[in-house]
DNA sequence: CCATTAATGTCGATG
DNA sequence: CATCGACGTTAATGG
């Protein structure tokens, strides 16, 4: 609906709410947060986007972020004031709540979404362990791959295998740079290893790593060694994407 | 405009981009994204919103953050196919792209947003004024505050007070190590009461500064006060911000 | 521009 | 419900 008065935003709002539709709004208005932070917004252009899950989003006109918001789960409620259009979105836990004021509406449109489907992610990761799977001398001479994602109580481990010596080899694989974090994560599935008698060899996959990264990674006697991610490969090989679509 | 056709959707939606006007597209679609990760999302009802600057959303019916999207500065086109309208959006480094293909279009919108103002966080700031405001020796012993969140016509003044000689002092806190930019805007407030024949102090209250920022503090004749902030209360004690409603 | 760190992070999994 | 860890984290800040 296109500029409506107060009396038609307020209703078509409600009914918005009613049928658990995504609502959508267009107006210039002014808002109030208050919760783990406390913000204030001047009147100015912007799009209302309020979900059926209570989610409610403000979004300026540049920026991919909201510039408020409330998370899934808030109780959202329309009230016609004096002042005009009111919207308000409340959580507890924590106790947050934002207020809309509507100064003027330019429109407001609400669809009943048919989504079953959910968003398929692949990694580039995968891609990575893939290869160093079907070749393991990318990895090192005598490498055997014999275990992709095996869980440990700190999460899975993206590759292991064996050196030409028999020792156990722990791969992390990264598609970036690997940072410091990388190093603790793989320190973490080492550490599940630690009662072993044997010593086992802790191995970062990566194009690169940060200086830090690596001091530390050598300081904890563990390797790094440099890996492109086949981030080109995916849109040549179109077999792989078969298998994949 | 309502379940616009192949011909009507390309026209609007390409002349939205020529008026760098925000977008909202209402379409059952499906996507594509390639780039750091690379994901498909099959056919369903989404959201779509674009803004001036490259921004790209797509929303499904739950949950705040966007299913697929691209950051700012992002190239997007229009086209017309065989099989209908496809929106794609490209960026380079890192290089990535989403194809969004229309395959049933229920609502198209464009708007010229006009919106000035940035939004104001005043959130832990305001948990060390509170401390300041019920313990005043804790900026200096004599310190008298008077007034909290003054606003001037360049922004809220988070404190102010004066000290055991009656001079004005005008207070910035900042939450973490201060920069420049609260030497700035420190100064800003200042200037607000240049026209007063008195000597105005202005301090930044912060954990800490940036030794640049309180080089350009002193010789404006301005202080610093170190403060921790108590970025712990915030998520336990909610109730004090009771107080602002 | 790179590296680091905070965020009203969000979101999913798990105990 | 709370905690923990990953994320195409994003976004801001300092160097």
């Amino acid at each position: 609906m296109e500029n409506p008065n107060t009396k038609e935003a307020y209703d078509i709002i409600q009914e918005g709410f009613d049928k658990k539709a995504m609502i959508i709004i267009l107006s210039k208005c002014h808002v109030e947060y208050e919760g783990r932070a406390r913000s204030v917004l001047e009147s100015g252009d912007r799009l209302i986007l309020i979900k059926k899950d209570g989610t409610f989003a403000i979004h300026q006109e540049l920026n991919l972020d909201p510039v408020n918001w409330q998370a899934p789960g808030c109780k959202n409620k329309v009230s016609s004031t004096d002042e005009g259009i009111l919207l308000t979105s409340k959580k507890i836990k924590p106790n947050e709540e934002i207020k809309v004021f509507l100064d003027e509406i330019y429109n407001i449109t609400y669809y009943n979404c048919v989504d079953t489907k959910d968003l398929e992610i692949r990694g580039y990761e995968k891609h990575m362990v893939d290869l160093a799977w079907e070749k393991p001398d990318i990895i090192e001479k005598g490498f055997r791959p014999t275990r992709r994602e095996y869980q440990t109580e700190n999460g899975f481990i993206d590759l292991m295998g064996t050196d030409a010596n028999e020792t156990l080899m722990i791969l992390e694989f990264k598609s970036r740079k690997a940072g410091m974090n990388a190093v603790k994560q793989l320190k973490r599935y080492v550490d599940c290893f630690k009662d072993n008698k044997d010593f086992v060899r802790g191995i970062i996959v990566a194009p690169d790593i940060t200086v830090n990264a690596l001091e530390e990674l050598e300081s904890l006697q563990m390797e790094f060694i440099p890996m492109e991610a086949p981030l080109n490969l995916i849109k040549e090989d179109i077999s792989t994407l078969d298998s994949f679509f």
